[in-house]
DNA sequence: CATGAATGAGTCTTCATTCAT
DNA sequence: GATGAATGAAGACTCATTCAT
């Protein structure tokens, strides 16, 4: 008697349930590259399919519509966002991790450039883009504001603003990423490291 | 030959001449604010000639396309971000300039917030985007540059990339202008360069 | 002095007005002779406005989508319907009207047959079907009651039962006509009317 | 040769014909209700199948396509019609079966309203909907010629025409249950009969 | 110059049908 | 035989652009 992929329940369903699933990745990761190129106003679902070589109609096996797309999309990549940050950032001393804070989010958004790029250039889905500003600034704010507690940092600086331009360099960056290789993130970071000690002397500040 | 306005060439003219100047200029402050609300693939030309109260028709008198108008748009802003900050850094000297550089910046792109959400959420013409960036980063590498030349400014700061990132925070600053009304572009100015003049204490980079 | 149409505001306007009228009148005209022959459902924007020789997208200048072409169609025909009836049945004594009413109808309905017929199979718009109806047993029923309440008809006949029953004859006979041409509505009125006048001998009922 | 069920081939062929059948039929009932609510042309096959808690392709073994489907399901609505009807007209004498006849149309009729509305609303298969109007009104038909033969009723009466009005009366009626409960199918013959007795006097028909 | 009705190419979206499991 | 993911042809609807007035 031979053995068929229909004995056995569990297997055939999860071959079923693997190509859905790698059907379903294979638009994600589509739909990336060409809104990154075209953007989303621009990009046709036809452009889509045809990078993820599938018939139009199976997008709308996974997607409801292109604003759906757009959303899980984004969503995705911020809680990628998250994850990669929050695995170098949590176990370090809050009041001393601000490089290494910048690092890591120099290195996450360098990963995702194109989600980036797509967040901030589509218009739609504020929202997120908001919230994935917030988790960039969220973790440079409760580093100066630790220090603060600390008393190693004045209280002259504003520290959700001043987070809040850190992290917008950051995205800058990123955004000039999805144009161009350089520089590498490590490079950027050192940069923006270097800046923020004092890199730039008062000499060039006596107005 | 009848009596009728036309019997005195020149003013009829003028005023045919100031007529048309007047529904261009309508035209392309209707799609300022449409642009800005709604981007530019999602704005049809009957939302612009409706926010302008002209006909549709009257839109292809002023423009070739669509397109035209864009870059007519960009290229206008894009000159008056060039003359209100060239009036203001020309007279100075350039090895000082930072902090009224960073002022003068902070200042005309708050003033032009709307074009700079347009030219960085329309996807096209990025040529011209790019040159605006080159634009703002142009005197604040002029700066660090002269800086760097009369020995001020130790070599360890990549000018160019360090320029990029300076202005790459104003304008994620002008983006975030064009949704929040806070903070005002002074203040903006005065974190930036208190941040730069070494704001976040060597204390917090104890690696 | 010539005397060109934008001299006089009115008949320019007019003009146009006329113009998108005649236009609105071509689609529903067309938009009759369609959905009689294909259906509602499977009849296609292409098929009307390529009968009504205009572009697609006019259509979309007059009616919001086909479900507004339908309503439109199906109200207009039956506010027609109510006027043609109406000027026949008004001036008639109720309780003496029967005759001339179902005469009033099968014409009625006979020249809009394609309406009827549209109505009864589109599915949709079942509150515009029902009111057709109604009106139709609206008069029917009128007389009936008259007769009763002047005792010379008796109270075994439901009135409204019976108004229905008639009206749905005359309806079906609409439906039929949209694929026969005979008999015409004089015909149909008449043999109604010697059915009901007791046509059909007792003999016919010894059960 | 493995001990499985198909070892004794009868009862096994028997369980899987039994089987098909009973999915065959899960098919036209569920297609039954949803083409009553949706209409034909808005009913889709994933519509009917989830209706009958069976796979999309499942489908296609028991039908060559969708108008097979709707094929099928008037064509053995008309034949069971045509069963029902007939048990109860056939022993009867046929001039004076009116009665009888016009009590056995309402409650076919009734009973396979849902058919009804299918075939009048379908649009397409106008021969199968033709054909069952004809059933209908050849017993009438049949009824009233056999009685003109006779001598008891009169040649002014149109005999096809009388039957047509006559059945599509009831056919009326049918559609409008498949909206309404009310009134019963024995009350609907009830009326009909005694309008077409001469139910309405002569006083209502003096013009 | 100004107007807005008309146009039709281009998109999104649905759904009947197929086929590998 | 049963399943449901995949397919792509077909249809609704939009909107940049034109042109007669």
């Amino acid at each position: 008697m031979s053995i068929t992929s229909d004995q056995v329940g569990g297997p055939a369903l999860d071959r079923q349930a693997r190509r859905r699933s790698r059907t379903r990745a294979c638009l994600l990761e589509a739909a990336r590259h060409v809104l990154t190129r075209l953007g989303y106003q621009a990009a046709t679902i036809a452009d889509i399919t045809r990078a993820a070589d599938v018939g139009v109609g199976t997008f709308y096996l996974h997607f409801r519509d292109k604003d759906a797309l757009l959303h899980t999309l984004l969503e995705e990549g911020l809680e990628e966002l998250r994850e990669e940050i929050g695995a170098v950032v949590a176990p370090l001393p809050l009041a001393h991790s601000i490089p290494a804070a910048i690092r890591a989010l120099c290195a996450a958004l360098y990963a995702h450039r194109d989600i980036v790029r797509i967040a901030y250039t589509s218009g739609s889905f504020i929202d997120i883009t908001r919230r994935g500003q917030e988790l960039l600034a969220g973790y440079l704010q409760q580093a100066i504001t630790a220090a603060q507690a600390q008393g190693v940092v004045g209280e002259t600086i504003d520290a959700p603003l001043a987070a809040g331009l850190i992290s917008g360099m950051i995205i800058q960056g990123a955004m000039w990423w999805s144009d161009h290789p350089a520089p590498p993130p490590a490079h950027m970071a050192d940069q923006i490291i270097h800046l923020l000690r004092g890199g730039l002397p008062p000499a060039l500040f006596t107005e």
